[in-house]
DNA sequence: CGCTTGATTTGACTCGGTCAAGACAAGCGG
DNA sequence: CCGCTTGTCTTGACCGAGTCAAATCAAGCG
């Protein structure tokens, strides 16, 4: 990828320094990591980068737009640079893996609640909980049980 | 309200105790608590119980089926007792308020993602974020400002 | 080159929640 | 009704993720 990130980062209004591309690197190769991993891969290209300043970096990203912050229930958030697309998340209970899915539907009627309680709503986040394949063939015979922890609510799809 | 829970509590194998009778009470006339909301309301019925021992009645509710646990990203957990029927929430960007929604659509097209990358989908969660009626009241001005803050990914509705 | 202002470093700190050991009581058999 | 067993509650220490604040440092301007 190795996308010139610094014209983005100015046309921001977000002054280009080392930590900033370090972590934006990272972010291109992990989609989906968290500020720990972050951490660790970002010093792969600035060595001496403390885990406060990526946090400051992630929070200057978010805050202009460049990434998006996804805090799934019961792990840390994750972040990405994927933005501007309106696309949503499938996790997995056993590993915490996350792919993307692309929301295909313009108009989908579930998001659009008929009754909103006086709430003007401007976004949509959806979560798909389930097993990734990995996980799935690793522990079969345990598939049912982790399926039963979260099914309470009643499942969806 | 005032259902008895006993038969609900031992139905699902658990023991009748006082500190769970007190937290259940307490779920049914708050419906979208957070813990530090349910010790206070709580002690009102048992003036001793612990936040330790909410926590630990939250968790053997949510485990049993009893109750739901959401994670709205940012705040706190909040935890109900409207289980067994598939609804979904609206969260208010300002406040934190939350209210129910039914999912209307029985096979929602967003909810079935065309490409699951091998995930075996079990739940889909939806959260609605925006503004209540009341801090749109209150805070008209800063509105669009607010509205600007999430709304990076690309609003849905 | 040197200034100004935003960015980073360092370290302490907060919050929400968990873990573990012992005291306690619900609900069983007698 | 009594006492035992076992699950539950209390108490207190602990943890991870993330934030805050003061001081240092450097990006980008003139």
């Amino acid at each position: 990828m190795e996308t010139t990130w610094a014209p983005r980062l100015r046309e921001a209004g977000l002054r280009v320094t080392r930590p900033r591309l370090a972590v934006l690197d990272a972010l291109a190769d992990h989609p989906h990591a968290d500020a720990d991993t972050l951490v660790t891969v970002a010093r792969l290209a600035h060595p001496t980068i403390s885990p406060q300043a990526v946090y400051g970096v992630l929070k200057a990203l978010v805050a202009v737009g460049l990434a998006r912050r996804v805090e799934p229930a019961g792990a840390p958030a994750l972040y990405e640079v994927r933005v501007g697309d309106n696309h949503h998340h499938l996790v997995c209970r056993s590993c915490g893996a996350v792919a993307d899915v692309d929301c295909t539907v313009g108009a989908a009627p579930c998001l659009s609640p008929s009754d909103t309680a006086g709430f003007v709503v401007d976004e949509a986040e959806v979560v798909f909980w389930g097993l990734c394949r990995e996980c799935r063939a690793r522990t079969p015979e345990d598939t049912a049980q982790v399926l039963q922890h979260r099914n309470r609510g009643g499942a969806h799809a």
